[in-house]
RNA sequence: GGGAGCAUAGCUCAGCCGGUUCAGAGCAUCUGCCUUACAAGCAGAGGGUCACAGGUUCGAAUCCUGUUGCUCCCA
């Protein structure tokens, strides 16, 4: 058969996905086997694949893929996440765009308009995926609004809520002006910007001339102050206890309170208080009863409270306030100032404090025992170091803000009375029912009509938060077989910016539906950066096009590229490098199968020595690897895993063994080797098959004639058996003689062509090892391989160990340059002696340290001393 | 402001309980080679006071303290 000489993935690629999917290799229903299930982190419905979920991906996928090879029911459910505001502001610029404004649509006519979206849009991400070589379970695929997960998140609220664990509160919260929504803590991102801090004078009630100083970084909330604050014991301004301070431009009076809160040292030690606006002054405004007056419209312009600027936005607002304060004689000065600002996540708007009645969800008592599942490693999280900051957040944690007042989402399942009451239930009916059964007024029985149903969706988060269970319908039947069969999952893979609002919630969703953790491990990836570090974004326009680095190098390739250099929890530098890193990788071995489909067997050649002491070697080098391999992949270090692997494949498979075993040119090789050659190739293949699927699957079938329907990625991991190190250990010093010699051709310009002859003298009384003696001959092109007790005269020798290696060329000895050779070799030799003697000499190391080392010392000690005679001897030989 | 982590070759990183796995890997660089699997390759080579300063120890990249510089999280 011919092959090409290079490798090409189209093609291959897509024959081989589209082979695995009509056979069903990867959905999973449970049996008797054991079941390994991860999860997918559902991605945003708006989105499109980038680095970031192509780096998880292919971890999941290593993972999933290993563990269907391991014998186990391997289960990987994918699914898109709904992304309340994300989506909802897509929606709604795709609507503008069409001419049709959000507000003349009902309720109903939007979320029409927002399904077609989704529809049309919601499984790109997925349908990328495959590109990539994703093994989902496809027949799984989950929506965090598709009416079972919908049912799961409403059943979920109702409990809590009944439960005591959700309420409803008027809080400051953080509100997003743009998309005209609260958002929770956590998805408000705070970044160093550079402001001013304005220093504002405020004119004392009652005086002509006294003046109070205050620093602001937000003159447009003056209008809403409602008190100046100042320390108690700030002799500054003791003189106006009592006194009340007028607001500038406005003429409001407003007191002058005195707490500790104030630090004396910031700007002039007084503090304009502004309840509405500031979560610190809405805490003291709650302290001293102040009044609160909400200057600013839900859209960031200002409201009528406000009294000037009124519709104006914010940040225009900031500039005109300025001046008008400055004609006025209110601003002292105005200094460069860097402080940090809140950004909603979403929509990137400043998020503005707000007074607002929210729903909210107590975490104290969730977070407890999901914090100890992760302490006492319960739960383990690779690499641990994310433990502290999970510990520092869920002991800090607060009350989480879970309604959002957008469409697109799960509706709160609240039900208004016309008092003002609520009630919590499934349905209008079931409210109704309970609205009358719980109302204190029995004389007039309500109507489905009096009752209102909550405007407000609930938090993203508050659906994904349950998605390990509600995936496989366990809040809705919770004995259901899926549910009992899959969780706990086995590993989660996930970014840690999102540690908080979905892993921390998940462990909690996990104990207080299942009693049980949703998963045991959880993999943390990097943030796929560019060379200069810069995060890859769309705005910078710093990243690659993933599907066309698939199209251009193959799946392969950029699997492998992106996780050689991708420890766990270490951001990534992506550099075109990798990828190339990989598709040579894919190259290399495409070579491989090219020499070993290129051989004529002869069923009548016996197997030589020489390969029989090859296949020896590389059986033990290959399960030594793998033992290696497996222990790597147990550490969850999958990108040290890859790189033993790659390193097995390259150096010890085709750069040692093939070189080893190869026929000469044109020669036939004997049937034992051929086979095993061909085993160790299929063990291989199947050792990178989770890593590089694709092309392992192609060259799986070509090597061997296979059934219809079989794959490599149904078939089972090789298990590591036993092997000789000892054998690996004397190869090691059959290497180094094969350097050596190779060295030798290199420095006196003989080609591997011209035969040479070897001589080899031991100088010790151990007999002479010559397991790989036919193996040198064979690499290095020996016409004759010999033991001497004798030095033999005009040769280049090296001394490997403290045995002497001749290889007579006469005419080509430089006696000088081989003096020197030998000199160094002895200066370093004696430089190395020396320090070992000074460490035997020290009568406390002795003493102290352990008996292995000591001997490993007087080993060394030993070896160095032999090797000294052998240079001295050798240097007198020549020199004579 | 509070907390956590990191600093090892040009780059990205590995080096656990201090001692032959001790200064390593991959990539990059340099030098030879188009040797009939592969130039997307082969054979070699160079390259590091393990951030800095102290300390503990017979012995420190590894443990302790301090300094500097980066990164992240929280407020």
């Amino acid at each position: 058969m011919e092959i090409a000489s290079k490798y090409d993935p189209s093609g291959v690629e897509d024959k081989w996905y589209e082979y695995w999917m009509k056979r069903g290799f990867f959905h999973s229903v449970p049996d008797e086997r054991e079941p390994y299930c991860i999860v997918i982190p559902p991605p945003n419905v708006t989105g499109v694949l980038h680095m970031g979920h192509m780096l998880n991906n292919t971890i999941q996928d290593i993972l999933v893929r290993r563990a269907r090879m391991m014998g186990k029911n391997a289960c990987w459910v994918p699914g898109t996440d709904h992304a309340s505001i994300a989506t909802e502001a897509k929606v709604v610029a795709k609507l503008r765009e069409q001419g049709i404004d959000k507000a003349s649509l009902t309720r109903e006519q939007f979320l029409e308009h927002a399904w077609e979206w989704k529809t049309k849009h919601g499984g790109i991400i997925l349908d990328q995926l495959k590109k990539l070589g994703a093994s989902c379970d496809w027949e799984r695929t989950c929506f965090t609004m598709d009416e079972s997960l919908y049912e799961s998140v409403i059943d979920v609220f109702i409990d809590l809520y009944n439960k005591g664990l959700i309420y409803r509160g008027i809080r400051m919260v953080n509100w997003d002006p743009k998309a005209l929504t609260a958002v929770s803590d956590e998805e408000v991102i705070h970044k160093e910007v550079n402001s001013k801090l304005y220093f504002v004078r405020y004119k004392v009630e009652g005086t002509q001339d006294d003046w109070i100083t205050i620093a602001t970084t937000r003159p447009e909330t003056i209008l809403g102050d409602t008190a100046i604050c100042v320390h108690p014991e700030d002799e500054r301004y003791v003189h106006l206890r009592g006194k009340r301070i007028l607001v500038p431009l406005i003429n409001r009076p407003i007191p002058v309170i005195f707490d500790e809160y104030v630090d004396r040292e910031f700007g002039t030690g007084a503090l304009k208080v502004t309840p509405a606006h500031d979560v610190n002054d809405y805490n003291l405004g709650l302290k001293y009863k102040l009044e609160v007056i909400d200057t600013f419209n839900p859209n960031g312009t200002m409201s009528h409270a406000a009294q000037l600027f009124v519709g104006e936005d914010r940040f225009i607002v900031r500039g005109k306030i300025t001046e008008e304060l400055q004609q006025n004689g209110h601003i002292v000065k105005v200094e460069a100032y860097v402080n940090k600002v809140g950004y909603s996540e979403r929509t990137d708007e400043v998020v503005e404090p707000r007074i607002s009645v929210q729903w909210f969800m107590k975490m104290k008592d969730l977070a407890k025992p999901a914090l100890d599942l992760v302490e006492d490693d319960t739960i383990l999280f690779h690499p641990a170091k994310y433990k502290n900051m999970y510990r520092h957040w869920m002991a800090n944690v607060t009350d989480w803000c879970i309604s959002r007042q957008l469409w697109w989402g799960q509706r709160i399942p609240a039900y208004y009375l016309p008092n003002g009451e609520f009630v919590v239930a499934k349905s209008k009916e079931e409210a109704l029912v309970l609205a009358n059964s719980t109302r204190k007024d029995q004389n007039s029985k309500l109507e489905l009509s009096d009752l209102r149903q909550d405007e407000d969706v609930l938090d993203t988060w508050f659906s994904s938060w349950l998605w390990p269970i509600s995936v496989f319908d366990g809040i809705r039947y919770p004995g259901n077989p899926d549910i009992n069969y899959y969780f706990p999952t086995n590993d989660l893979i996930t970014a840690p910016e999102i540690i908080f609002f979905w892993v921390a919630r998940m462990i909690m969703a996990g104990m207080e539906y299942r009693k049980a953790i949703p998963f045991k491990n959880v993999y943390f990836t990097g943030i796929v950066r560019d060379k200069q570090g810069r995060k890859m974004s769309k705005s910078l326009g710093n990243s690659p096009e993933p599907l066309d680095l698939i199209s251009q190098n193959g799946a392969d390739a950029v699997r492998v590229g992106m996780l050689l250099c991708s420890p766990a929890g270490n951001d990534l530098l992506y550099d075109d490098a990798l990828i190339e890193q990989g598709r040579n990788f894919c190259n290399k071995i495409w070579n491989a199968l090219r020499l070993v489909k290129g051989w004529p067997v002869d069923d009548s050649i016996s197997q030589p020595a020489v390969n029989m002491v090859s296949v020896d070697w590389f059986n033990s080098v290959f399960n030594s690897s793998l033992l290696n391999i497996n222990a790597l992949y147990d550490d969850y270090r999958l990108s040290e895993a890859l790189m033993a692997a790659y390193k097995l494949v390259w150096d010890d498979f085709c750069s040692w063994f093939l070189e080893m075993i190869k026929p000469s040119y044109q020669q036939p090789i004997d049937r034992p080797t051929y086979e095993a050659v061909k085993d160790f190739f299929e063990k291989l293949l199947k050792v990178l098959h989770p890593f590089m699927p694709f092309i392992t699957e192609e060259i799986w079938q070509i090597l061997d004639k296979r059934n219809e329907g079989e794959s490599i990625m149904l078939s089972k991991q090789p298990v590591a058996s036993a092997f000789d190190q000892e054998l690996i250990t004397r190869f090691g010093f059959a290497e180094e003689v094969i350097m050596a010699i190779r060295n030798v051709r290199k420095d006196k310009n003989i080609p591997q062509k011209e035969a040479i002859r070897l001589f080899i003298r031991k100088n010790n009384d151990d007999l002479p090892e010559t397991t790989f003696d036919s193996l040198v001959a064979k690499l290095c092109n020996i016409s004759e391989l010999a033991y001497v007790k004798e030095k033999v005269p005009d040769s280049v020798s090296f001394v490997a160990g403290s045995t002497e290696f001749f290889i007579p060329l006469t005419g080509k000895i430089d006696v000088d340059e081989e003096i020197k050779k030998l000199k160094d070799e002895l200066a370093y030799t004696t430089g190395f002696l020396e320090k070992v003697m000074q460490k035997l000499g020290n009568e406390s190391f002795v003493k102290n340290a352990p008996v292995s080392v000591v001997d490993s010392e007087r080993k060394k000690q030993e070896d160095a001393m032999a090797r000294i005679s052998v240079l001295e001897e050798q240097i007198r030989g020549i020199a004579r």
